[in-house]
DNA sequence: TGCGAATGTTCGAATATTTGAATATGACAA
DNA sequence: TTGTCATATTCAAATATTCGAACATTCGCA
């Protein structure tokens, strides 16, 4: 039995992960969490060249996840559905798969949601 | 400030992201959540290469997503955390994104949502 | 024992993604 | 207007992913 739009719909789900499924694209992600930043301000929170954060802006920008507001020469980029950095932050829940030492991820996982919880704006 | 626990954990959730960002797989997680099926199933349901399945049930399994019990000949694969097929479909609620037709999308994911719902395995 | 069905593995070609370097644009200040 | 800073775009090399075909293994049954 083909069921089309489901195959549509998880087409769709697959590209949003594909698209999120990138540390530096999570970073940036988390940076807007709690308001806009201009690029200047993401390249010195990433430390990575301010062409790689250019590309993985525009990607999130192609992909709806992200929106821009120019004020003079300043772009700033802030997150379309803030509530996208909440439904990531569940997915530490799922987080401990045993690829890297068991004990240190689950502290740093402790401690990221420490840092996250309460942040998120709206 | 370098805050070495976030770069872990973002690395660790791009990894978990990146094996969820293919169709094939998201498929096998739906035809999961209701249960455990067989190698031979699954080929049935998503129409391709036997090695194909094969090879996304390795992925998903050396990323502890999925498990499998042996019955004589046949290999069944279930679901280690089968929340995670909720909140997968909680991501519909940021598929909007422009990429493919609006209106129809907008549909399917109407449609894919009346079918997930409720069936979830607890 | 030997055959066939169910599953797993390996390989290489095709394709996609990521990266940094180089170049371009556009706005402000002097 | 000229220079410079913030951001965008393009390109090509390096790397990773996906796929099907071929081969391997394991189990159950005749």
């Amino acid at each position: 039995m083909i069921v089309p739009h489901r195959v549509l719909v998880l087409k769709e789900l697959a590209d949003l992960l594909g698209v999120l499924s990138h540390p530096h694209r999570l970073r940036i992600i988390e940076e807007l969490r709690d308001g806009e930043h201009d690029v200047n301000s993401l390249q010195a929170a990433l430390q990575i060249s301010h062409s790689g954060v250019s590309q993985h802006l525009m990607l999130l920008r192609a992909n709806r996840l992200v929106s821009e507001r120019r004020e003079g020469r300043h772009v700033f980029y802030h997150l379309r559905q803030p509530e996208i950095a909440v439904w990531l932050m569940e997915a530490t829940n799922f987080l401990e798969r045993g690829t890297v030492d068991a004990n240190e991820l689950r502290k740093a996982i402790g401690k990221a949601r420490k840092d996250w919880s309460g942040t998120t704006q709206r």
